[in-house]
DNA sequence: TTATATATATCGGATACCCAATATTCCTAT
DNA sequence: ATAGGAATATTGGGTATCCGATATATATAA
């Protein structure tokens, strides 16, 4: 089935559950360009590593390849990355733009989301 | 203009700054349906409520009727929340398929923002 | 050189998020 | 009873997030 969503989730007892995105609650969807930005704020990384490390992060499938490359165009067209060839592939890192905008979505995020981490 | 969003965030000066949402970074939709699984888990509220707490939190304006009542009427008929009329409003409650589907939901988007938060 | 594998890129389509505007329901005050 | 206000609900439309399929580019191996 086309557009299907399934995750890996192992439970208490250390099964593996199969669900649908998000434990059934909500998709999770959203904030994949705050995602990216994050995680090239720690590590300039290529496409489909991002995609390998956000596949890890979640425990899905890797994002396909018409997910994770619009959005680094994306960011890219905002300013917030810049690419830079290596052999075969494409190392992408942040600008200082990128740098100032994670930031403020940084905030927002911890603000939005206060007492989801346990302490 | 329809659909704009704005976000009014204070810098580091204190001055407020007028950005797109997200910081102009991404527009941290999503999540909406888990935010609200979240915060009802901590206190069952009605809709207007809810949207107030879900404005303070992200420091945007409430969110419009058109995108509380159907994510609450998303969230009833997947079970996950029960409504009980108390004069004007209608509190909003998990039941015990919606406390679960929070709590994988919740392992999950710890571990995809992992280092997101200061420690 | 040619074949293969991997990374990158684009396309069409589905769903979720979100808004402003409008409509409806319900309580309360007059 | 009825007028006003607040909460609830629906509608139409725009954008982001996703997918699978397909196409292209590049490096490496045969």
């Amino acid at each position: 089935m086309r557009g299907e969503r399934v995750d890996i989730v192992r439970n208490r007892e250390g099964e593996s559950e199969r669900v649908r995105g998000g434990g059934d609650c909500c998709d999770m969807r959203g904030m994949l360009g705050f995602l990216i930005l994050f995680l090239l704020s720690k590590k300039p990384m290529h496409g489909q590593e991002l995609a390998g490390e956000i596949a890890i992060r979640k425990g899905e499938k890797k994002l396909s390849p018409g997910t994770i490359y619009p959005a680094l165009k994306g960011l890219k067209e905002l300013g917030f990355i810049v690419e830079e060839r290596d052999g075969k592939t494409i190392v992408y890192s942040l600008t200082d733009k990128g740098e100032k905008a994670l930031k403020l979505a940084k905030r927002k995020f911890i603000k939005t989301f206060f007492g989801i981490f346990p302490e």
